[in-house]
RNA sequence: GGACAGGUGGCCGAGUGGUUAAUGGCAGCAGACUGUAAAUCUGCCCGCGAGAGCGUACGCUGGUUCGAAUCCAGCCCUGUCCA
């Protein structure tokens, strides 16, 4: 990739188009390019680094693009740090062209050390089939797969990476990789440089990603890879080989790293990843990530992760003050509408309407059983889960930060009374239900 | 196989016999201010206990000591260099 790519400011810059424009083209721009495709990922800001931009732009106005994304297995679900890949999928899907979902049935057996300072444990081939049969879900409700041209395909690299010969792999694919550049990889030198093990076992996922590709170039004729930034270097890996070992031409795009304005990596929250999946997460709780943002992602997150029309955007994330949370919670209903279903959105929005509104909850707060002859508040927080130990619920009570039917409650010993319908609250944010039963 | 350096709470990182449930930073939680935002300030941040206190915890196992994260021995793991 050196040469190809010089830095301006932190975009890249294509050196060929600089020389004709006068000034620096930069990715984000859209005006370079005349394919829907393209043109939408640069406007809605999907585009970090791209490998060829005026050929694939040309490609993509003349034949569906078949383009893969892979994924690992690696938890039963996938949080939102893959919903820009999976929009981007869909975006894929939405301008006329084919997405293939890789699940890494066979790369998460190895293990990716990108952006990793150390291994993480192995998984079992169970656990990873188990893993990718949950996470199917989500696709299925952002993406229409099928047998059509541009229909969605999920395929599972185990298939083919499980059969390859130790023997065999070296003498295809080894004599195309020097130990001398993958050394140079960000994810190698991370752990080099930190004095932290990196395994051959580890080192070997390039490799295994790049044979991904030119097996998918094979299979699917699939010309463009995609993935985040961190995936720069492992996607330019799959494209010299399907060059060198095929001579056919494939194209490498890259999102930006998706941060919250404040830094921090995104889809992390106190209580863990924010899930795709119901069952790890939920609505109520997914759509409060969202209604939660910063003011300054408002605008970004409704371009990535919404389908509202660019116009309608522009207006909303122009909103100011406190009138942002008007485009907050439109983003919050989109995207939990895209991911969990108008129902979930729904629900989440008249709960959160009710709860900070004044009186009482709704019905998709957190519940817990009130017994007839009542229950220490220390408990309930810990059965509820706004706390994880007794200790923990003691130390909110004393900070101030527990309440019961909306009063602040400062005894440690504090013992709610069975019989009717309570809401509880840890903090401003937090609220769930006693139900008697 | 050898020499050297290391393994501390979610992470980073102090601590080299008692005053250490373990400095500090980050992350997190709560309070104030707000708009369910940001920034800022304040408090909290192993478990149990109303509390005095008790129990666990500094790679593992054993030992020395009135007392060990700190000393000793063996083992496991990691890194650097050497073979």
């Amino acid at each position: 990739m050196d040469g190809i790519w010089e830095e301006v400011g932190k975009y890249p810059v294509f050196p060929e188009l600089v020389e004709g424009l006068l000034f620096p083209y930069r990715a984000h721009t859209m005006t370079a390019y005349t394919s829907p495709l393209l043109r939408t990922l640069s406007e809605r800001g999907y585009i970090h680094q791209l490998t060829d931009a005026s050929g694939l732009d040309a490609l993509a106005n003349k034949q569906i693009i078949p383009g893969y994304i892979g994924f690992d297995a690696t938890a039963p679900s996938l949080h939102i740090g893959s919903l820009v890949q999976i929009m981007m999928l869909r975006r894929l899907q939405q301008t006329g062209h084919k997405p293939i979902v890789v699940m890494g049935g066979g790369t998460t057996k190895v293990g990716d050390p990108s952006g990793k300072d150390e291994s993480r444990k192995m998984l079992t081939a169970e656990g990873i089939q188990a893993n990718i049969a949950s996470i199917r879900s989500a696709f299925e409700r952002l993406l229409v797969f099928g047998d059509g041209p541009t229909d969605a395909v999920m395929v599972d690299n185990d298939e083919w990476l499980s059969k390859l010969g130790y023997v065999e792999l070296l003498r295809d694919v080894g004599p195309h990789f020097t130990i001398n550049r993958m050394l140079t990889f960000d994810s190698v030198k991370l752990r080099l440089d930190r004095e932290q093990p990196l395994t051959f076992l580890e080192f070997n996922y390039m490799i295994l990603q790049a044979y991904d590709f030119r097996e998918l170039a094979l299979r699917h004729d699939c010309r463009l890879q995609m993935g985040g930034s961190d995936q720069w270097g492992n996607i330019i890996n799959g494209i010299e080989l399907t060059r060198r070992m095929e001579s056919r031409e494939v194209f490498g795009l890259t999102t930006p790293l998706l941060t919250t304005a404040d830094g921090a990596k995104m889809g992390k929250t106190a209580a863990g990843a924010v899930w795709l999946n119901a069952e790890q997460l939920p609505g109520y709780d997914f759509w409060q990530y969202w209604r939660n943002a910063d003011d300054r992602d408002v605008g970004r997150f409704l371009r990535l992760f919404t389908d509202l029309p660019l116009d309608e955007i522009t207006r909303l994330e122009a909103l100011q003050g406190s009138e942002i949370n008007a485009a907050k919670i439109v983003l919050a209903n989109a995207v939990t509408k895209l991911c969990r279903g108008e129902d979930a959105a729904r629900a989440a929005e008249s709960t959160a309407s009710a709860t900070f509104g004044g009186n009482g909850g709704g019905e998709d707060l957190p519940v817990f059983t009130l017994p007839a002859e009542g229950i220490a508040l220390v408990d309930a927080l810990v059965g509820i889960g706004f706390a994880a130990s007794r200790g923990e619920a003691k130390r909110l009570i004393s900070g101030g930060g527990a309440r019961v039917g909306g009063v602040v409650i400062a005894s440690e010993n504090h013992h709610i009374a069975g019989g009717s319908q309570v809401v509880i609250a840890s903090g401003k944010k937090k609220h769930g239900v006693l139900l008697p039963n």
